[in-house]
DNA sequence: CTTCGTTATATGCAGATGCATCTAAATCGG
DNA sequence: CCGATTTAGATGCATCTGCATATAACGAAG
């Protein structure tokens, strides 16, 4: 727990220092550039991501609000939206990218061999 | 980071079920039963527990309110503190540690050997 | 077609967090 | 001894989180 405490805040730290928001961010803008189309439905973002329902759907009008999402109707089913990465959403990914990569590598990397990492990589799967 | 938000909020949700306080509040107990006397100064609490100082602060006001602590003075530095555990403060880290014992074997003891566990920590100590 | 339970998402409110800054005492440099 | 710097701790404010609940559309049952 400590161990990925302290290496959060150190990348968290990072990430401040390089004047971007919030790690948090990141994740959700990934599983919608991964996605089909760049679009996913909140309900999709909540089970690849792990965030609370009532978070994400804050995190998203955040997101919204800095254009780098946006909300479209889902003609299926008057209850949904799509979230949708803009292009300058997917312009921050790739920027964050740039910080998140190079301070993984040196919090994480830097202090484990390859087979250490994925030895480590292994076990934690296991608890999920 | 998956699987450490997972086994921590897996743990959270134990706690609140068993209508017990946030895990913070256990470290921050638990130091201070392990300390000599029962007291720390909030600078040691800090350094122990990796909580920000102004975190720190104002959880120890919530300690305090429900009389798990107490502020004491200094005498050796006047802008300084005690913080001494309360009878009911000890009481308390005991029946959050009856949750959290078993709380600890089921979402990680039970998924992995003990060779695999003391790999895991001993992988994990070298982040630090 | 109405009623009822369910699913998708949003939101009001209280409590927690981070940031910057404040106070006050201690320490250092002359 | 005096002013400047550092250290211990608290706090106002904005943001974020969790909880409960709201809203609103869907689906199933009668």
């Amino acid at each position: 727990m400590r161990a990925q405490q302290r290496v959060l805040s150190a990348i968290e730290r990072d990430f401040k220092a390089a004047g971007l928001p919030p790690l948090g961010w990141y994740d959700v803008l990934w599983e919608l550039v991964k996605a089909e189309g760049g679009r996913l439905r909140p309900f999709e973002i909540e089970a690849r991501t792990l965030l609370a329902q009532y978070n994400l759907s804050r995190l998203i009008d955040r997101l919204e609000k800095e254009d780098l999402v946006r909300r479209e109707a889902f003609d299926e089913d008057a209850r949904g939206c799509w979230v949708v990465v803009t292009e300058k959403g997917r312009a921050m990914r790739e920027r964050m990218w740039q910080i998140y990569g190079p301070s993984i590598a040196r919090h994480v990397g830097a202090k484990l061999s390859e087979e250490e990492a994925s030895a480590l990589a292994s076990l934690l799967s296991r608890l999920g």
